[in-house]
DNA sequence: ATGCAGTGGTTGCAGATGCAACCATTTTCG
DNA sequence: CGAAAATGGTTGCATCTGCAACCACTGCAT
């Protein structure tokens, strides 16, 4: 009776960002644990863009995920060096969007199942819906956010 | 008509922790943007914590906050370092505990009508039930994957 | 055509985060 | 008591992430 202290709502951090990093670090052990070194979550998450939308560059990958340009142009490459993406032609010089390698399908491939697990163990946690809760709540904050902060 | 990708949901992100996480960040985007390089959102946050409950040792801040105890560490140095907060004698001298300077005090205060604009920015897009439901799915969320994790 | 704003990518700098490994102290137990 | 396990902290290594600054194309307007 030890380890309880994580479990509660913490007061002082009532504040929205804190409260979701720290949601976002619990889940991300959970999906780790699953994935054991296999890869990292951001990698796997942004492989399973790829191989959906292969092509898009890095800006546009950039605001579907929210996230930097040159975190993308640095997470890419460290995927690039290992194997696992491949540069895509494109008629304008300036872009660079990439395709799953063949290593990379596999990794993907290879990694369904950890990812399934442990999405298998948080969604019976949750119960149906919960599950469901807590992608509409996430999206909708998200979309929030979002415009709010662009309409500054 | 252009930046609204990052608006929809993304059928490819079906993975709690990558929608988390770019929930998290579209909301740090909100409070960096109020924050403006006065705080950082983790610093902050720590620095409430910690006034909240001085002398906690890093440990079990960590605990606390879901983050693994090196990076409170380094963390905390960094705090330390500008002066924010300062170590705490204890009994115990494994133990590290800190509490705020007169500085860090002065530096929460100046802080907190940022958070609180960025708050109430979130909150009134959210409105009342949004709000309420962000925390109590953050929440709740939170406690399943801890005790999902930790049951294995 | 040309000149400039917009878009895309990269690099330097800095902080956030986690794991493994390591050391110090405390607690527990035979 | 004394050894082993538990607890707390730090460091090395590696990613993730963001901002500012910079360069390279592209598109558009004059």
């Amino acid at each position: 009776m030890q380890l309880l202290e994580a479990d509660q709502e913490i007061p002082g951090l009532l504040c929205a960002a804190a409260t979701l990093r720290r949601t976002t670090r619990a889940v991300a052990h959970l999906y780790a644990e699953e994935f054991g070194g296999l890869v990292d979550g951001p990698q796997f998450s942004l492989l399973a863009l790829i191989n959906r939308s292969p092509g898009t560059n890095q800006s546009a990958l950039g605001r579907i995920l929210i996230l930097d340009k040159t975190t993308l142009s640095r997470n890419l490459r460290l995927m690039q060096r290992q194997g696992w993406v491949e540069p895509v032609a494109s008629g304008d010089k300036r872009e660079r969007g990439f395709q799953l390698t063949a290593d990379g399908s596999r990794l993907l491939k290879r990694a369904r199942p950890a990812w399934q697990r442990a999405q298998n163990r948080l969604q019976s946690a949750l119960g149906p819906a919960g599950w469901t809760r807590l992608f509409k709540v996430a999206n909708s904050v998200t979309r929030i956010a979002h415009a709010v902060q662009n309409s500054k």
